[in-house]
DNA sequence: GTCTATAGAATGATAGAC
DNA sequence: GTCTATCATTCTATAGAC
C-alpha cells in the first residue's frame, strides 16, 4: 500500500459490512461507506470498482466467516451433537449477521456474487451422512437446511406472531427435525 | 365512481401487483404503475396515498388470497391428508408470486402493512393440533412453518446448489415433518 | 379526475487538479 | 490517493390549470 493511503480495501468492506446491518441494502449508499472510513466517496472507486462489487465484497467475508464458524462447531465425533451445534453456530451468527444473512440467500439481489455454499456445506453433507445414511443425505440434508433456515427467517423478521415460546419452539424443532432424518426412520 | 374514471384503486392495485412480480420491490415505480394503468403519474395520488400504501394495499390483496386458498386446500377431515393439501397450495402460492411471497415474511419492509397473518394460521393451528395434540400446537405449528417457508425460500432463490432431485426433497421432506411433529413421538 | 409543470431531493459515478 | 466539482439520472410528491 503506498504512502498516502487513508484507508485500504478491507477498511472499505469492514465498513460497509458493518452499515450494512445498520442501515439495511438499499439505504446503505457510497457516501455513508466514505464518511465511515474516513475519506471522500470518490476515493473509494481506488478500492472497489462500484458499489454492487463492494456487496460481492461484504458477501464474500460474511460466507467464509460462516464457514469456518460451521466447520470449527462439529468436533465431538457424535453427528447428532455435532449437528446440534452446527444448528446453534448457525443461528447465531444469523442473529449477529441479520441483514448479511438473508442477502446470503438472495443472490440474485447482489450480481456477480459467487456464493461460497458449497464449502460450507461439505461438513454438514457428511454429518448428514452419518446420520441418514448415504441413500438419503441429499433430502435429509435438505430438510435441515430448510428447517433451520425458515425458522431463522421467520424469527429474524419477527413474524413468529403466533405466540408461543421461541427457545422451545427451536429445541423441539431441532429435535423432531433430527429424530425424522435419522436412518431407519421410513 | 365519477363519469371522467380512467383507472380505479383495484386497476392500480391490480397493476402494481403485476409489476412487482415483474420488476421486485425497489425497482418498481409510480411511473411504471402508472403507464400500465394508462395514466400518468399524479393521478395515481388520488388513489393511493402514497408508494408505501400501495404496497400495503397489494400486500392485503396477496394474504387474502392465500388465505382462501389454504382454507379452502383442508376439506378431507383427516389431519395428515389436509396439512399435505395445505402445504402443497402454500407452495404453488408462492411459485406464483414469489416476490409477494418473500415480502410477507418481510413486514418491516412495508411500513403500516398489517399482516393477516392471524386469520391465515387457524386453519393451520386447527389441523396441527389434531395431529400433534394440543400440547404441543405452537411448536409444532411453528416447525411445519418453518420447514416449508425454509424450503420454499431456497426454493426461490435458486440456492440448492447442493443438487439432488427437489421434488424428492419435498416429498421427504413433509413426510418427514409430519411424522416428527405427530402426538406420541416425545 | 386528469393533466402539465415542477419542486425537491437523493444517488452513483467520473474528470481532472493537486 | 484524495480531493473538489459536477454530471446525469431517477424518483416521490404537490400545485394549479382544465
Amino acid at each position: 500500500m503506498p504512502a498516502h493511503a487513508q484507508t485500504s480495501t478491507a477498511a472499505v468492506v469492514a465498513a460497509g459490512r458493518r452499515l450494512l446491518e445498520e442501515r439495511g441494502m438499499d439505504t446503505l449508499t457510497m457516501r455513508d461507506v466514505a464518511d465511515a472510513v474516513g475519506v471522500r466517496t470518490p476515493s473509494l472507486y481506488k478500492r472497489v470498482r462500484s458499489r454492487s462489487d463492494l456487496f460481492r465484497l461484504i458477501l464474500e467475508d460474511v460466507t467464509d466467516e460462516l464457514t469456518a464458524a460451521i466447520d470449527g462447531a462439529a468436533e465431538s465425533g457424535d453427528p447428532i451433537a455435532d449437528l446440534r451445534a452446527v444448528a446453534s453456530v448457525y443461528r447465531a451468527f444469523a442473529h449477529a449477521n441479520p441483514v448479511a444473512y438473508t442477502l446470503m440467500y438472495l443472490p440474485q439481489a447482489v450480481p456477480g456474487a459467487t456464493t461460497r455454499y458449497e464449502r460450507s456445506s461439505v461438513t454438514l453433507l457428511r454429518l448428514v451422512a452419518e446420520l441418514a445414511g448415504p441413500q438419503h443425505m441429499m433430502p435429509a440434508a435438505q430438510t435441515l437446511v430448510a428447517w433451520a433456515n425458515g425458522f431463522i427467517a421467520i424469527e429474524l423478521a419477527g413474524a413468529f406472531r403466533l405466540g408461543g415460546d421461541i427457545e422451545q419452539a427451536w429445541d423441539f424443532g431441532l429435535d423432531r427435525v433430527l429424530k425424522a432424518v435419522q436412518r431407519g426412520k421410513d
